[in-house]
DNA sequence: AACTTCATTCTTGTATACAAAATCATTGAC
DNA sequence: GTCAATGATTTTGTATACAAGAATGAAGTT
């Protein structure tokens, strides 16, 4: 147990809150929570004072931790910003990119492919990922690639639900050959465009989902 | 006594973290600085949670927390991407403005163009943010809005810094002036461009800063 | 003299205890 | 019957106590 209390905990009530466990404006009992995870309420806190920093929660002053679930306005929102910040990562690495990081963003495009032909959603994800962050760090401006890290990851469990979608894995595949290209051109525009739409696509695959989404839970409340 | 003690001690470290009162990587010890603003260790290291969780310090587990002085280069960093952030709400305000709120711009404009006149920096600071925040509303993505909120009270000090410069007050004016200008036009790609450059202009006023102070820095160690 | 090992000390991480504020329920007035 | 006020209870915020890991230093070996 080498890892603090606090942090598995966080991440523990972060995938909770993510995946829906709790409704948006839901009230978290510090004392049930501690115990239903067997700690006290000190690390407990400390992992709520993480989740209100990321946005996840919101506490406020002698009235507890309330649940933040985006609503779906939201996370487009969230989606619009991050689709311009992988742009700016893509213009930037345009220009900065080296010849070894090149050859890494290569790879990953291949690994992609095989997981594409062999259908296998976790591989694609995994290396997508790595696609992402390799450009993140090419971009050659750290702070930018933290933030856009940052909300990688927030938003991380809504893209992996897109893969779920028919056809988008080789449509994703498709744009990053695209991406790579323009980075090999050393194409800032085409970079920063290409990218954009990359994510902006997700942004419109998310508000599909959603919208299925909301019509099953209509249909079955109309039961 | 309203507030929360440890929202108290996370604004009174974060000032002086900023302030430059820690130099970069100093471990701040827990039980000295409870004694010191008289609370125990608890609401201290809640505080050290939020600092954390804004990048002024990094906690490492069973280490300690150790401050976290942007150098240099990442405040150019940070620069950059502030500039990329206004230069995406100026772009959605010129679509999104409405025409009250416009006019509360305006307003801004003229109070900035008063203490301009009469050499007032403080009232000139103060006016220059509500613009900026104005804009950042205008936007009509709230999530980006916070986003960009959170960059700019992270790089507040420097700015302050920069109105001291001879001249800057009369220019950003006049830069306030263009990026209104392009919200009344409707003209998304002039309102983005001219608050890119807005903001990348203090980047690079931040350059001249510091170079200056650190050459009277080794002036004073040659002595 | 330098390096390793072990014990001591210090510091962080967690649990518990206590204080203060907010919520809830009961009682009383209108 | 509804609303307000007041006391009880719950819950947050802070202090303190305790446990466990890390840093420090002394002793012993090579």
């Amino acid at each position: 147990m080498s890892e603090r209390m606090a942090d598995k905990i966080r991440a523990k009530l972060e995938e909770m809150i993510v995946t829906g466990e709790f409704s948006d404006g839901e009230r978290l009992d510090e004392i049930r929570l501690a115990d239903s995870f067997d700690v006290s309420r000190t690390p407990l806190r400390e992992a709520f004072q993480q989740l209100a920093a990321s946005g996840l929660l919101v506490l406020e002053a002698r009235r507890g931790a309330f649940v933040r679930q985006p609503a779906f306005e939201e996370m487009i929102e969230m989606f619009e910003v991050m689709a311009e910040l992988e742009a700016m990562c893509g213009r930037l690495a345009a220009r900065r990119v080296s010849e070894p990081v090149l050859d890494a963003i290569r790879e990953t495009v291949l690994a992609c492919e095989e997981a594409v032909n062999r259908g296998e959603a976790d591989a694609y994800y995994a290396e997508n990922e790595h696609f992402h962050h390799l450009i993140y760090d090419a971009s050659g401006n750290h702070f930018l690639a933290e933030e856009a890290r940052r909300l990688h990851r927030r938003l991380q469990p809504f893209r992996r639900m897109q893969l779920q979608l028919r056809g988008r894995m080789a449509q994703s595949l498709g744009e990053h050959r695209a991406i790579l290209e323009a980075l090999e051109n050393g194409d800032e525009a085409s970079a920063a465009t290409v990218l954009r739409d990359h994510v902006a696509v997700q942004g419109g695959k998310f508000n599909d989902l959603m919208v299925s989404y909301r019509r099953s839970q209509l249909h079955q409340k109309a039961r």
